[in-house]
RNA sequence: GGGGGUAUAGCUCAGCUGGAUAGAGCACCGGCCUUCUAAGCCGACGGUCCCAGGUUCGAAUCCUGGUACUCCCGCCA
């Protein structure tokens, strides 16, 4: 729709350069966008207010000779000046209804583009570490890590998503020591509970099952509790098979899920760190200082070298990152997506750096990076702290349990990474009914129960004839519904390229505010055969694309409330 | 000190890569259910788009300089 207008306009400028109404060396950069106000029709350039300078004519007046020299088109049905020079296009009917037949004969796939032509892209969210249930943070990450891997996928890449988690450090034998110590009885308030140990409750679950010996099958690995409060060894193997099963669970009740999930003490035992730090030290940008091993990573924008190698002999969680991400180049992701907390940040100069310091070929920017600020939560008027080591915060299964999946995923998803996101949990539980999300499919349901009683009262309705009675919609809210509609390609092409997966909830809450308008103020199910076809065809559409976009979301579209 | 993010209605936030009269939800006020689902609709109220400059036909949006809040800056991950 916008080329073709943009054609239309192009023909009309070099019809304008022929008759030396313009000069000849002028470069049109046409932009057509789609009106706020429909008093301004349905799409508008500002190709006269962009050329006047060039041109020494006042924009008014160039509009009105481009407007002129616009060729016919059963597309346009008139073209207005307006306001400094704009030139507002108002769409005919019959092409501004057309969408409704794309969209009915499209279905599921209405929407969806094929800009990623099929490339590999692996998109890595979540990554807790096995130390506990996941918060709310990660519920943000898993929203909106499992929306881009949507989204991607609806843009024709090839999306592989990952699951990233530390499953031997210093935090694990930390983890490994708190369950040691609730299975000897030990509370967070005793003098022998260890240092900086996890005080949450679900430690003494986790102690429990141990000594109960139970058997975990998680998805990668099943161990049985060995009972023994002596041996640390089985107790780490044992809480982290627990607790990454539990995390499994959350994820599962949130609907996210993993196409793979990769470990840290994999790269161990590849080899990979080893090879890096090989590979490091035999391009040269590394040295030795106060014991440790150090990589210039200055020499590559960070502000300061980093430590790879301490002087006791371990390895810093720089490293193994780097590792990590040679190991993703090497499967062949052309492009990286990592979702994180901000709070890493700094971690993304650092990772790029190794990258580069490894000289294989990796671009500079390289992988790229989505982060998302802290969920703040609110609880009686006071925020909550998010302190795994307290055992105070909120879990996202305690969020899923009171508002639901739905809600919860709309809720984590519908702002921009960028901005912070206050959770007030008594606003959630108490007025779960005013969530947006529920006003999104109710418009969806609404839809399904037209259909419904439409059935109960005899009427028959047939997509293919009912698409030739378009012409009907000819009410102004019928109209808005058609340039709202219209607009949902575009805007799942935005939010995919600028990774931003709230555009599609703003854009849902926009659509169903259109509809809900509508339903009140025109009847679908009348006498007249040809109104009804049409209206039940525009309905089903809006409860097309309404499913479409909460499936990008990974919200459900229920067929009644 | 360095870096990331944010600043828009009383509150929570949108604002489509510079467009026309800056929008929604919540809260408050007033209307609409005998009629396809009132989890809905209609109306009213509500603004120094943090401040100061700059760029141009045109700035909430871009640039510069400030201010405030927040996160990060370890031989933790």
């Amino acid at each position: 729709m916008k080329e073709e207008l943009s054609r239309l306009i192009h023909q009309a400028l070099d019809e304008l350069v022929k008759t030396d109404a313009l000069p000849a060396d002028i470069s049109p950069n046409v932009q057509i966008d789609r009106t706020r106000d429909s008093s301004h029709g349905d799409l508008a350039s500002n190709i006269a207010l962009t050329l006047a300078k060039a041109s020494g004519r006042k924009p008014r007046d160039l509009a009105a000779a481009i407007c002129a020299a616009l060729p016919p088109s059963d597309l346009v049905a008139r073209a207005e000046i307006a306001g400094p020079g704009f030139i507002n296009f108002f769409l005919s009917a019959s092409s501004s209804q057309a969408v409704v037949r794309n969209i009915l004969e499209q279905g599921d796939a209405f929407g969806r583009n094929a800009e990623g032509a099929g490339r590999k892209v692996q998109v890595e969210f979540v990554s807790a570490n096995p130390t506990g249930p996941l918060h709310v943070g990660h519920g943000r990450g898993a929203a909106v890590g499992d929306s881009l891997c949507r989204l991607l996928a609806a843009t024709g890449w090839d999306v592989t998503s990952e699951f990233y988690y530390n499953d031997a450090g210093a935090q694990i034998d930390n983890l490994a020591l708190s369950v040691q110590a609730r299975c000897r009885g030990l509370g967070p308030d005793d003098a022998s509970w260890p240092e900086d140990g996890y005080r949450g409750d679900y430690i003494v679950d986790v102690a429990e099952a141990y000594q109960r010996g139970d058997t975990i099958d998680a998805e990668d690995r099943h161990v049985q509790g060995a009972g023994d409060a002596g041996d640390l060894a089985a107790i780490r193997d044992f809480a982290v098979a627990y607790l990454r099963r539990e995390q499994d669970l959350d994820l599962q009740a949130f609907e996210v899920h993993f196409d793979n999930f990769f470990l840290e003490s994999s790269l161990y035992e590849k080899g990979a760190v080893e090879d890096t730090v090989a590979r490091l030290v035999a391009n040269g940008h590394t040295y030795e200082k106060d014991d440790a091993l150090w990589l210039r990573t200055t020499d590559f924008g960070d502000d300061k070298d980093r430590v790879m190698r301490k002087s006791d002999g371990g390895y810093t969680y720089f490293l193994p990152d780097v590792a990590y991400h040679l190991d993703k180049w090497q499967r062949g992701f052309e492009r990286v997506i990592n979702e994180q907390g901000a709070d890493h940040h700094s971690t993304v100069t650092r990772v790029r750096a190794g990258l580069q310091a490894l000289d294989q070929g990796i671009p500079e920017g390289w992988p790229d990076y989505v982060l998302h600020q802290m969920v703040l939560v609110m609880r009686g008027g006071a925020e909550v702290k998010l302190s795994k080591r307290a055992g105070s915060y909120v879990t996202l299964r305690d969020l899923i349990d009171e508002v639901g999946c739905d809600a919860t995923r709309y809720f984590l998803v519908a702002r921009g990474p960028g901005s912070q996101l206050t959770f007030d949990i008594d606003l959630a539980l108490s007025q779960s009914n005013d969530n947006p999300v529920y006003y999104i499919q109710y418009a969806h349901a609404r839809t399904r129960s037209v259909l419904r009683k439409l059935a109960e009262q005899g009427w028959e309705w047939h997509a293919e004839r009912a698409l030739q009675d378009l012409e009907q919609l000819g009410e102004e809210h019928e109209k808005a519904l058609l340039r709202r509609l219209d607009s949902y390609p575009e805007v799942v092409a935005t939010a995919a390229r600028d990774l931003e997966p709230h555009t599609v909830a703003n854009y849902l809450r926009d659509l169903a505010g259109d509809f809900h308008t509508w339903y009140n103020a025109h009847k679908m199910l009348v006498d007249d055969a040809a109104v009804r076809n049409a209206r039940v065809a525009l309905s089903e559409a809006v409860g097309q694309v309404i499913r479409n976009g909460l499936g990008l979301l990974g919200v459900s579209a229920p067929e009644s409330m």
